[in-house]
DNA sequence: TAGCTAATAGACAAGCAAATCCCCTTGACT
DNA sequence: AGTCAAGGGGATTTGCTTGTCTATTAGCTA
């Protein structure tokens, strides 16, 4: 019982893009930043793109761009993209009639994803910015961090040279 | 993101149970009544047994009971022996440091967890019995149900004789 | 327009949960 | 003690999720 570790690696991401407005961000300054695979990363993002959350540019000066005002984003905008929240619309039964309506355990379990489905749509990314804590988001972009999106940004390819 | 199907059998079975106390329900018997496999059911009720919920009977007039009151056992008692619910502990990041506390994104996702955890540790399996509701524990024990119960009960084997 | 760069798409591999099957052990009743 | 009914547990299969790799397409710059 988890929020799957797809749509755990698409909060990550569009988070990072949250924090980095402006330019476009490339897949490896994103696996950089977020500490997610540089293979799996485009396939985390793809149905983001779809949905309209963000976009994506080719070519020199490319990368991924959040479209999305963070205000107004929330958590299950990006949740429902890559790994819906299952309600129980009827009973896994299946018995005879008894359509719209559920038993009390199915009732209690439809409760709970209702639950976590509200608290979701209430939670925007942007909240998750300019929390004044001193924990920063991402669990702190620290030295070893940044270091490592600078390498992502300018120099991966230098390894041709030697 | 839902409960998994493993520990949605493992409610419907203890709810079962919790339907019929007295005289120990067969494995048949029990699959029969919540619609579950078989050759499954055995498998998901193992947890339960070693964790004390349920103690299993075996030989002649065998089969399943329900060892704890329903009034304290929970759907986290249950839920937890088959499929954990996971909170977050540190940050999936693992950058340095920062033991204890979480950044915003995973504290938000740790929040809804503690809000099912929560939920689940306060409904208990009595609750979802004596619910005075139209719609009767399991989704409605019906007439095709029950006969299905009956001739796991009785008649199974009566395929030998003919 | 040529050439480089970065996202896209698809095939492919691994790991894990769900489900099934079969044989073994245990226990009750005769 | 013998026999049959019932759960226990291991081996196996299937399918989904996660993850990797490669060839292709699209866009920017010069």
């Amino acid at each position: 019982m988890a929020v799957s570790q797809t749509a755990e690696y698409a909060l990550r991401a569009v988070v990072w893009l949250a924090q980095n407005p402006g330019e476009p961000q490339t897949t490896q300054q994103l696996a950089a930043g977020t500490k997610v695979s540089v293979s799996y990363l485009p396939k985390v993002l793809q149905p983001l793109g779809r949905a309209g959350i963000l976009t994506s540019q080719r070519g020199i000066n490319g990368g991924y761009t959040l479209e999305r005002d963070p205000e107004g984003l929330t958590l299950m905008d990006i949740v429902s993209c890559v790994d819906p929240i299952q309600r129980i619309k009827r009973c896994p039964l299946r018995l005879s009639g008894h359509v719209g309506a559920l038993c009390p355990l199915h009732q209690a379990l439809d409760d709970a994803m209702a639950d976590i489905q509200d608290r979701f749509e209430k939670t925007t990314i942007a909240s998750l910015l300019h929390k004044d804590a001193k924990i920063p988001p991402l669990c702190d972009i620290s030295k070893e961090s940044m270091a490592a999106v600078a390498s992502a940004k300018n120099g991966v390819r230098r390894a041709n040279s030697d």
